[in-house]
DNA sequence: TGAGATCTATCAACT
DNA sequence: ATAGATCTCA
């Protein structure tokens, strides 16, 4: 039925059956949209409509009729996760080798982007990525050495905003500066920049941005790369900046009078109601640009749900018809309604752990679920700890995502900080790192001298040792000479060898061996050992790094002339050129070329590149079947046949922070649709009173979410147990929790037949109604921290507490039995 | 001057 | 709870 075989890249690759499967089971807006002509098209997809399936189906369909070329596509996800998941699927929809293709999140891309074409983008090949904690330590040495006030100007607020302008696609001078204040940042803007030009690393934000430009400026290069990727698909589209949707008209091309009506088709798949990066600048209204901007004709919905029974969507749907501005889409299914969705209350943090573990046993061996099928998802990171002790002590496996991941922990940034002077020397966050570590005599005031040394020379910290004299100085020189002695000793060898060699002859090993708590550290640097094997190994070798060889005749031929192609406008032309990297030595296994230029990286760039692009899982063990830990936003894109949402409070989902940003709470809601939307059969949620946080308890009262849930789709299996019920109408700016939960808390005990379930620890009796007449929402004055607003109150009598937020002094619990308030109308 | 001890601020999400 | 910053002693 579709010509097949058009595929060169694949010359063994078997004849797909000619009566594809392809298009089987789709319905019809599915294949409508699989199937829709070249051209641009947006999209809607809903929670569980099969988005991905399409987009993938969309590729494999595209490739199959002989309408693309791997070559020609381009498709961009924002983790490393969604592209993974694309890359799976369509490994295994296709008989033939995806590496062709340009898959993968938009720093992965831009990174591919800037080592193919690092000399027209003014970097070093070996260029290093700074992740979020090199960057603010990039910025704090800034600051130390132009004794910048950081009472005025905080690294990390000045972090945010430099992130900020990138994402805005604003270099320092494009920044509209009319306060003293922003003049500032704007300057401290321009010497992070210098600085980082100087040692040749990128944080996140260059890399969209310095690939942008690269494109913008370039026209060679712009053109080639518009004529190669005819076919661009956008996965969750909401979730793009203005950089980044500027970026995909770089490449879509053919803008005529600011309408881009053809060229390559664009693709965009999104979902409004799921747009949850609002905070790091994503854009909604990029949708609404697209379709004006690119003419868009065709939109597709999809609405039919194929994750969740009808109770958990309901949910779903009645939690969302609580934000405004919405594109407008309510999700179907055609599943019953399934069970109803379980709502529990904890006394404590770690009481609510133990009945998610309990309950999760219960799922396992009762009802058969498989334990990779059970996640637990949370709004922060810091709600994982009490739950994963409890998984530890009843002995379930299980795998958390996010946190402190692997690549971020304290012993393995120090390996990689060494193994990146290998690379470069120059990388002065990676030499400050390092340079003492593991203690080798040289300190604070040595390190001040380098500094000073190395700026009034204009050098990088390792070429200023030299200069610096008397002891210090030779031990700086030490410190370098030992670099170079193992940028030597590391010559030739695998990528394991060197890394092997780096981690002994840093000292590094040695200096853990003899600290007490250092047994874990050690263990974690012979896991990069295995994690640098496995990333040499396994399938997909340096996908994000560089492309393989690969044959790519079906493309216009993008020649060698591309690397020559003029510097790009809109950077310094007399900027100092940095030295050519270093090239792998002949014969190393695995260096690998890239398909463009045919220039090499060497396995320990392409790894590093990797590292620091995905951060990494912090369980070793992947791929068992383990319970699946994570946050909300790690959950995007996922499902699970049985999910818990842990901690649904006030002030942590929604989060107290949110709460102070324009469209917080709304951001917020739609964190809970996402999670919510996740449960294929079962869905949990729950609240608990009291939880540890900051090593201090707080009191917590339950989310508003719940009262946006359809009552008939619940069922509230807390115990009675005569605790919260008692002064929950006092705990409700947000209304109807005492009444109704009470009559459900009654109706419920004792279902399905597990009554263990309801073996929650006791809560301490409460007698009397507290008689403070406060309530949350309400406007207090104290007499030490002046206004302030009351978040959430607790116990009675003397040990009444409010939870009270007083701006410029914080949030703090007070005892009414001593804290004098007064209310303010 | 450097190393260890103590104090303090932080703690939302992802690449 | 934890890391980072500051302080004190050798």
């Amino acid at each position: 039925m579709f010509p097949i075989d058009l595929l060169d890249a694949a010359p063994e690759g078997s004849p797909h059956p000619s009566s594809s499967p392809l298009l089987a089971h789709l319905n019809p807006e599915q294949l409508a949209a699989v199937t829709l002509p070249a051209g641009h098209a947006l999209i809607l997809a809903g929670a569980g409509s099969g988005k991905t399936r399409v987009l993938t189906t969309r590729i494999a369909w595209l490739l199959q009729t002989g309408q693309a070329t791997p070559g020609s596509i381009l498709a961009v996800t924002f983790t490393n996760k969604a592209a993974k998941e694309m890359l799976a699927r369509l490994s295994a929809m296709l008989p033939y080798n995806v590496r062709g293709m340009w898959i993968g999140t938009f720093h992965g891309l831009c990174n591919r982007l800037l080592r193919a074409h690092h000399q027209a983008a003014r970097l070093p090949q070996a260029f290093q990525i700074l992740d979020t904690q090199d960057q603010l330590s990039a910025i704090k040495r800034l600051c130390k050495q132009f004794n910048v006030d950081d009472e005025r100007f905080p690294p990390k607020q000045l972090m945010y905003f430099i992130a900020g302008c990138k994402e805005e696609g604003m270099r320092p001078g494009d920044v509209v500066a009319s306060d003293p204040d922003t003049r500032k940042k704007v300057e401290i803007y321009q010497l992070y920049e210098e600085q980082c030009q100087r040692e040749g690393v990128v944080d996140f934000g260059e890399l969209m941005l310095r690939s942008f430009e690269l494109l913008r400026d370039d026209e060679h290069l712009r053109h080639h790369y518009q004529r190669r990727f005819q076919h661009i698909l956008v996965d969750e589209f909401q979730d793009t900046n203005k950089l980044q949707y500027q970026w995909l008209k770089q490449l879509a091309g053919n803008e005529v009078g600011g309408r881009y009506v053809s060229g390559s088709s664009v693709i965009a798949v999104g979902d409004d109601d799921q747009s949850i990066y609002a905070f790091r600048g994503a854009r909604v209204g990029n949708m609404a640009d697209f379709i004006r901007e690119f003419d868009v004709r065709q939109q597709i919905k999809l609405e039919q749900n194929y994750r969740s029974y009808s109770n958990i969507l309901d949910c779903a749907n009645a939690l969302i018809s609580h934000n405004s501005n919405r594109l407008g889409k309510n999700l179907r299914t055609a599943q019953g309604p399934g069970e109803p969705v379980r709502i529990y209350e904890a006394p404590s943090d770690l009481a609510e752990a133990s009945w998610m573990v309990d309950e999760i046993k219960q799922l396992v061996k009762n009802d058969g679920y498989a334990r990779q099928e059970i996640a637990v998802l949370y709004r922060s990171n810091a709600q994982s700890r009490a739950i994963e002790s409890a998984l530890f002590n009843a002995a379930i496996p299980y795998r958390v995502y996010g946190g402190l991941r692997f690549f971020e922990r304290a012993e393995i940034k120090h390996a990689l900080a060494y193994l990146r002077l290998l690379e470069n020397p120059h990388d002065d966050t990676s030499f400050l790192r390092v340079v003492n570590f593991p203690p080798r005599g040289i300190g604070a005031r040595t390190i001040e001298v380098l500094q000073d040394t190395a700026r009034s020379s204009g050098t990088s910290l390792s070429d200023a040792v030299t200069a610096v004299g008397g002891a210090a100085g030779t031990k700086l020189q030490g410190f370098v000479a030992k670099i170079d002695v193992l940028r030597e000793q590391t010559q030739g060898k695998t990528l394991r060898e060197i890394i092997e060699t780096v981690e002994e002859e840093s000292g590094l090993l040695e200096h853990y061996r003899n600290e007490k708590e250092g047994a874990d550290r050690i263990e974690n640097l012979q896991e990069l050992v295995t994690a640098a094997e496995s990333f040499v190994t396994q399938e997909g070798f340096g996908r994000d790094a560089i492309a393989l060889p690969l044959d790519e005749q079906q493309n216009a031929r993008p020649g060698q002339d591309l690397t020559q192609s003029p510097a790009s406008q809109g950077l310094d032309p007399d900027a100092p050129l940095l030295d050519e990297p270093l090239r792998p030595p002949a014969g190393t296994a695995a260096a690998m070329v890239n398909a463009d230029t045919g220039e090499t990286l060497s396995p320990l760039a392409a790894f590093l590149t990797h590292a620091a692009l995905e951060a990494g899982d912090n369980q070793a063990q992947a791929g068992q079947d383990a319970v699946q830990l994570m946050t909300v936003h790690a959950s995007k894109g996922l499902e699970f046949d049985a999910v818990f949402i842990g901690g649904m409070e006030e002030g942590l989902f929604p989060h107290e922070n949110a709460m102070m940003d324009r469209g917080g709470l709304e951001e917020e809601r739609r964190l809970a649709y996402v999670a919510i939307t996740r449960a294929r059969k079962r869905l949990y949620l729950s609240h608990s009173q009291t939880r540890m946080l900051h090593g201090q308890t707080r009191y917590n009262v339950k989310s508003r979410f719940f009262d946006e849930l359809p009552e008939e789709a619940l069922k509230w299996i807390t115990p009675r147990q005569g605790g919260f019920g008692t002064f929950a109408p006092h705990s409700g700016a947000y209304g109807a929790y005492g009444s109704r939960a009470s009559g459900q808390l009654g109706s419920n005990s004792g279902w399905a037949g597990k009554p263990d379930v309801f073996a929650s620890p006791p809560v301490p009796p409460r007698k009397a109604e507290p008689s403070h007449g406060l309530k949350a929402g309400m406007n207090v004055f104290h007499n030490k921290f002046g206004e302030g607003k009351v978040l959430a109150l607790e116990g009675t009598g003397d040990d009444a507490r409010a939870q009270v937020s007083f701006g410029r002094h914080g949030t703090k619990w007070l005892a009414l039995s001593i804290a004098k308030l007064t209310i303010v109308e």
